[in-house]
DNA sequence: CTGGCGCTGTCAGCGAACTGTAAGGTTGGC
DNA sequence: GCCAACCTTACAGTTCGCTGACAGCGCCAG
């Protein structure tokens, strides 16, 4: 789960970052809405804490940029004025929710557990392609019926390949998709977990395409 | 499991919480009509009281939005009026049950575990995987037949499992369910609660998902 | 009021599971 | 056949969870 802040007061960033990486959260932060804006349109996260006073490009601006571009990523925003007209325009804007600076983290945290779960809720919970069977909810894996355990990493990478099964993906998406932006990928880690999965299925369930990436077939005839 | 109370009297409010805490409920309380739909639109509780004559935002309104919001949580509403209109139009915007005030707190609990029981999705009180049981009315657990002697908060930690056999489980999801808002998390408070009740059974009933939460597995075959 | 008791949170040390690194083998394309 | 890309395996560092001991708290009986 990919978190993308937008907050250019360090002290408030480093804040939420701890706690939404002990979370288990993937986060990466901006601390002005041009680049806010940018990170939101190109890349994919599965929520935005946005606060309305950014350098640049206010905002509200970013946000009704990303919904008019058809970002529909569940933003929280934050607003430093207690004010209602901020949080009504938030809200008519395309915002999901709103938090009053200041704020406790465990209430950020209750939020942004909400909001994933109201998302997680709209899709279904199930992402399989004939063989292979994974419960985002129930958060299990199972392989021609039967139950496979696996680690949180495999599971994140099981997740993003059947996520976008049938499409190649490079080395550069998954790790962007799995790690957060600071650890660097310097050695073979990836092919190590690929491999490390293979082993708890059959090898033909990954598929390598040599020079551009992996990729889950999007239907198998099931054996 | 988690209670929201709605209702602007104080006296009243103050009754029900000692209530239902007697009986483990976790209850949190909002004053207006405003909070009510926006607690309950971002939280989740498993059961709501509901008072229809609200502050900001009457009860009905916040029902209606709650329900057009696809939140399905089981709501009780309570009217000051002995009006069969307030009820009609209640249960019309999606109430489950209601009370009239005044009422007795038995009357309450006797609503509130049965609607408990009926999102429960079993008319049975008991929760069980095949070698762990749980009777929800007498609150006693028994372990391959054998009954154990649980503690409040084990009792909550076993019921949100075992509620959600089959599914893998946060540490904060957890934390959310069986302690009150309040209380912070911050040491290992969790594991030792877990701890404690594996050797009240057998270690292989909880399991452990590194990184990822527990979860206890939802059909055991009965050795 | 006091002492005992049961419940629960805190802490520290240990062990196991997870994951990155590296080295050597294998495969596929040119 | 050669080279680069990829796979596999073993290993080691690190993180994470488990456990046992202890302490604080609230409750009840004396």
């Amino acid at each position: 789960m990919r978190i993308l802040i937008a907050e250019d007061e360090p002290t408030i960033v480093s804040d939420m970052r701890r706690c939404l990486e002990d979370q288990h959260y993937i986060v990466s932060a901006v601390t002005d809405g041009e680049e806010a804006w940018y990170r939101g349109d190109v890349e994919h996260f599965d929520l935005v804490i946005l606060d309305l006073g950014l350098p640049k490009l206010d905002g509200l601006t970013v946000l009704r940029r990303w919904r008019a571009g058809r970002r529909g990523m569940p933003v929280i925003i934050l607003t430093a004025r207690d004010s209602w007209r901020d949080k009504v325009d938030g809200m008519d804007a395309g915002a999901d929710d709103y938090l009053t600076k200041p704020f406790r983290m465990e209430e950020l945290l209750a939020r942004v557990r909400a909001l994933m779960r109201r998302a997680a809720g709209q899709s279904s919970p199930i992402l399989s392609n004939g063989v292979l069977e994974l419960d985002t909810r129930q958060r299990t894996v199972s392989f021609r019926g039967q139950p496979v355990q696996v680690t949180a990493l495999e599971y994140r990478l099981l997740a993003y390949l059947l996520h976008n099964a049938g499409t190649v993906l490079s080395r550069s998406q998954i790790a962007d998709s799995i790690y957060d932006e600071e650890t660097e990928l310097l050695s073979n880690a990836l092919e190590v977990v690929v491999a490390r999965l293979r082993r708890k299925f059959d090898g033909t369930v990954i598929e390598t395409r040599r020079g551009q990436g992996y990729l889950i077939p999007s239907e198998v005839p099931p054996v």
